[in-house]
DNA sequence: ATGAAACTACGAAGAATTTCGTTGACATGT
DNA sequence: ACATGTCAACGAAATTCTTCGTAGTTTCAT
């Protein structure tokens, strides 16, 4: 266990990875309020999931206060392409065009996004 | 419990409908075998999970050969679709956009793949 | 200074997941 | 027909995830 294995976040978690980075650092009360706002969830609850993501390095913590301040411990993006990598490998073998086409396929894309990625397409032909 | 709650499958669960997939309808055996090419699993595991998502109604057990055959309930493609929304829901909030780019500069697109992406943007446009 | 409110820590319960051993039924070859 | 091997069913253990109650501490308003 005292390897870095990089496990993907639970469902629990990265909801509350969410709104950190939506709102920066925070206190277990700030995370409750946001987490409140959608769905039915005791302080407590926050508190021991948002105790053990610091046990597991998902997010570190701030002790100067009284309230403990957290943050998350890894940029959005990073966790977000290892959570699609990790599908990638489970559900398609690897094969992240058949994903992004099942993606495209998934809901309205907006004429700007196609255009955005597009464009990314296009810098990736190298 | 009686809702057609849409569950993901699990982890252990995805790796069996990927076999189911690959090979068409199988045995125990059959799957076993495949897995075990990978890691290391016992008969009765890959037999309790596949009862398990027979009771879950992932798939389905033809029960007229003493060795019962098995079958994935719902096309690849539907299954990958619906993961590919959990996830967009969960980890971006909805925003395939940028689930799409985390995606492409996963790894290297090849330059087919790319084009058939592109095609499918143009398709899409309407 | 005292009571209410807010906070952390701890433990534990319940659910879901993954794993496998044991048992009893059935099939096959000699 | 009997020994050997294969199969499904069942139960249960180990682990992880989610949830919250309780206890003890600190802060703050009165």
């Amino acid at each position: 266990m005292a390897k870095s294995e990089t496990k993907r976040p639970t469902d629990a978690e990265l909801e509350i990875l969410r709104v950190l980075w939506d709102r920066g650092p925070c206190t277990v009360r700030d995370v409750l309020d946001e987490l409140s706002r959608t769905r039915d969830i005791g302080y407590t609850t926050v508190l021991k999931l948002m105790q053990i993501m610091t046990e597991k390095s998902l997010v570190a913590r701030d002790e100067s206060n009284r309230s403990h301040v957290y943050r998350a411990c890894h940029k959005q993006g990073q966790t977000q392409r290892q959570l699609v990598a990790d599908l990638m490998q489970r559900a398609f073998g690897g094969a992240v065009d058949k994903l992004v086409m099942q993606a495209l396929q998934l809901k309205k894309v907006s004429a700007d996004d196609m255009a955005k990625i597009r464009k990314l397409l296009d810098d990736l032909e190298d």
